[in-house]
DNA sequence: AACTATTGTCGCAACCCTGTAACATTGGGG
DNA sequence: CCCCAATGTTACAGGGTTGCGACAATAGTT
């Protein structure tokens, strides 16, 4: 039995919108693992309040769920301190606060967190809220289609169309797309597109965007309707409604 | 070739819904039990905790029914031990509890049950709430054939085919296609199809997803047929309508 | 025990995708 | 109208991903 190759499986689902579970109750974290990890989120999880700030960090999550009493530095503390660091400051945060906790309530939502739990709830209700602060934030990473003129695209299902027909793009034009899509009209400069396409850390030449650009354009021609991709001289792309 | 009779494993071949019912209220645990085995689930109960663990380990149910107040084992204590076994830590729980007993209800979601009713509840209020739960965990359990295409599976009969004609599948490509077929049109990757199918544990190499997926291809061929198996390069495997 | 079905891995070839350079074209300012 | 910078377009080599056949190990059957 070869058990050797250990392959990274649980963040292979690169576009997957990123949680941070803070949490210390072992039953409740795992479950909640389970059931987020099962709808196609991305978790990482701790129980550990200066260790979730250490995880955040290191790798800015989509949404963070924050319980209030936790071990380290305490719920209200990582609260502040998320959003005080300008890397995380934006991060939309759900706490789970105890029974009675009234004054936790007020002190968390004044601490800026989004949306708050009290102490029981159930797994659903506080996946419905995540669903609806990724909504919010951004519609792809909950899993609905965006549409920005005549294009649609579903991420689940990895699918573009245009007036109804499928479009066949290739994995960078259809992150290419999805990125324009998820703030239409918005000016991207190349170097914007290449931390927000390719990653932070991609040593490409700038210039590489531009035959992109080219290839999604190309991409989503069709018969009739207009190049929805602008060029903004000296300053970047954008994508038209 | 054709695997008819399955030693019972896991239960993830079997052919019904297992339910665990723990209720020590014999008038009500006698309707439920009369009400869901009529519905074509397959129940066990026992009015125990400690000999509902036995049971819940010894042949894992799809979904425990636990009731608050029983003898033995404490329900919550029940619940938290279930959570605590890997083999059943990803079981649903649905708890009874009584009405009165909000800190019970409290405890009950903070040690990980999914779902809780409150007595007395309605028979068919129960039923609905199972049933969304299995809708949820796995459609095919609801009992109903599932329709993709041209392409039917039948759960109960653990038979698949195609423009009338029955096809022959192994265990993994019946599985696999089960797995597709529950989320029409939703793209996998590798390391999801694995968890999903193979379970959450498997040590397999990424590729060898690709190995099954040809197998299934090759299993569901027909003449004058498309592939209804979508290649989404860099990205995974999903299952077209 | 012999046999068959099934399964997980490899290796290779084919194909797709990608980044870059090189050249063509465009646009705006003087 | 000319020039230069910015962008469009094309070609291509190299790398990455997937399809597919083969094979050994295992499990289940007769």
């Amino acid at each position: 039995m070869p058990t050797e190759t250990e392959t990274p499986r649980k963040g292979k689902h690169l576009h997957a919108a990123k949680l941070l579970l803070v949490e210390d109750d072992p039953a409740l974290s795992e479950l909640l693992e389970y059931r987020f990890t099962n709808e196609g989120y991305q978790v990482r999880t701790t129980p550990d309040g200066d260790e979730a700030l250490l995880l955040a960090t290191e790798d800015v999550p989509d949404l963070v769920i924050l319980d209030w009493m936790i071990e380290g530095t305490s719920g209200i503390e990582v609260c502040r301190r998320l959003r005080r660091d300008k890397q995380t400051a934006h991060v939309p945060i759900i706490m789970l606060t105890a029974r009675e906790a009234e004054d936790d309530r007020v002190r968390g939502l004044d601490t800026g967190a989004d949306d708050y739990l009290t102490k029981p709830f159930s797994p659903r209700e506080l996946l419905a809220r995540v669903a609806a602060v990724m909504r919010r934030i951004r519609p792809a990473l909950a899993g609905e289609s965006i549409e920005v003129g005549d294009i649609t695209l579903d991420p689940v299902a990895h699918k573009v169309t245009r007036r109804g027909r499928t479009l066949q793009l290739g994995p960078t034009e259809y992150r290419l797309l999805k990125f324009f899509m998820e703030s239409p009209g918005r000016v991207f400069s190349r170097g914007q597109l290449l931390d927000g396409v390719w990653g932070t850390e991609s040593e490409i030449e700038l210039r590489t965007v531009d035959v992109h650009i080219r290839r999604l354009r190309k991409a989503i021609e069709i018969e009739g309707a207009k190049d929805p991709v602008r060029t903004v001289r000296s300053a970047g792309y954008s994508l038209e409604a």
